[in-house]
DNA sequence: ACCTGAACACCGTTCAAGT
DNA sequence: ACCTGAACACCGTTCAAGT
């Protein structure tokens, strides 16, 4: 289906978006996000770099693209029919499948984004925004709960990108001597969590978060 | 105080690292944070690009000891007695401040963040652990608490700045034809709330968010 | 010690020209 | 139409050499 590389016989003179996605998946996933570049990926379809702008309008518009091709042969899950349940879920699904495309970070905090996405990924926002109408939010309220849940997860995402990004070779200390030489008589509180800084940051508390917010935001009156 | 610039007698033979971020503040006050690159910073100083290699070890770490440098010059709020409302006093004061340091997003999601800042940085993670301590929260839950919290805030503040950043030729139509072609069919609940999209997603909602948020945080049993 | 220019290894994007 | 190489305008960082 996508057309392994470049060393058929006499090579391809086009390119196609289809073509381009399907290269830019293959250099992902062979060599990482961090090397998708326009020129490698010109280099791996075997075209010239500036070919690319014809079917791409810039860097940013190749990864929504991406995300949106992603999206659309990624199984949406079964949502459950209590409201406040579902936005949970689907909160989670959008959370894990972020998680598994670190690539998307650099674009999940552009603005306008939800905007910009395609009706395979746009599932989860109508599920939330859903969710806090059947719980009984106005349209307003809906619209502030989803995008109090969308910061959330754009916070841990792009934390979480960043630190798999990170080159293994510093491991950089969050371990149990966090925080040294803080003095316990200015900053009482985190002295006092110290000792459960280091083992809490390395767990994944996405979900349990979520379940606290998502509760605070559907109690009546909270939100507005 | 701040050296003002280079055009004195002798140029000075050495530079410092107070002298470094003097000169990253005035270069971003004058030119904006997107302008901030070891290159011009030397020029800006008058010596060799090389030379800050001396007095930071890279790009990321001047960004934090800026940020550091900054906190320090910046008074911290009064906090509500109340742990609930201090917590969430702490979080707008955090907020609020970070939203007029636009060149500190792309740092604040670091891995390993919090532990690399100073002690004037400090006091807020001490008043919102301190906050959740005090509405009775066990050691590993305020720790949560607080993950909680700086997740939604670092969604809220890269957003914000990916959209200040954005040059305003192209204003993005976000407004009232959000979704155009949007099935009704497929995505019901978004096509309900296309109408207020536009208006809500102009709306600083972070204070409500997070009121929702500490909310449900706070209350028994939510997280863990 | 402290500073330096040159060089390395890249980027995204524009543009005028080719087929 | 579609594709192209060359060029523009940059980056952060390393390194061997200078004072």
């Amino acid at each position: 289906m996508a057309p392994s590389s470049s060393s058929r016989a006499g090579r391809p003179p086009r390119t196609s978006r289809e073509a381009i996605l399907a290269a830019a998946r293959g250099l992902i996933a062979r060599e990482g996000w961090q090397r998708l570049t326009f020129r490698r990926l010109a280099a791996e379809l075997g075209v010239g770099t500036t070919t690319l702008y014809h079917h791409v309008r810039d860097r940013e518009d190749l990864v929504i693209q991406l995300l949106n091709d992603q999206a659309a042969r990624t199984a949406r899950p079964e949502l459950p029919g209590d409201p406040h349940e579902r936005i949970i879920a689907a909160g989670i699904a959008v959370h894990d499948t972020l998680a598994r495309w670190p690539w998307a970070a650099e674009v999940v905090a552009t603005d306008g984004f939800i905007v910009r996405l395609g009706e395979p990924a746009l599932w989860m926002v109508d599920a939330i925004v859903g969710g806090a109408l059947d719980a009984g939010c106005t349209q307003a309220e809906a619209v502030v709960v989803f995008r109090s849940v969308w910061y959330y997860t754009v916070g841990e995402i792009i934390v979480r990108a960043r630190t798999a990004d990170r080159p293994s070779d510093a491991p950089r200390a969050v371990d149990a001597d966090s925080f040294t030489g803080l003095d316990p008589e200015r900053l009482p509180h985190l002295a006092a969590v110290r000792g459960e800084w280091g083992r809490e940051s390395a767990r994944d508390t996405y979900a349990e978060g979520l379940r606290a917010f998502v509760g605070g935001l559907l109690d009546r009156g909270r939100v507005r």
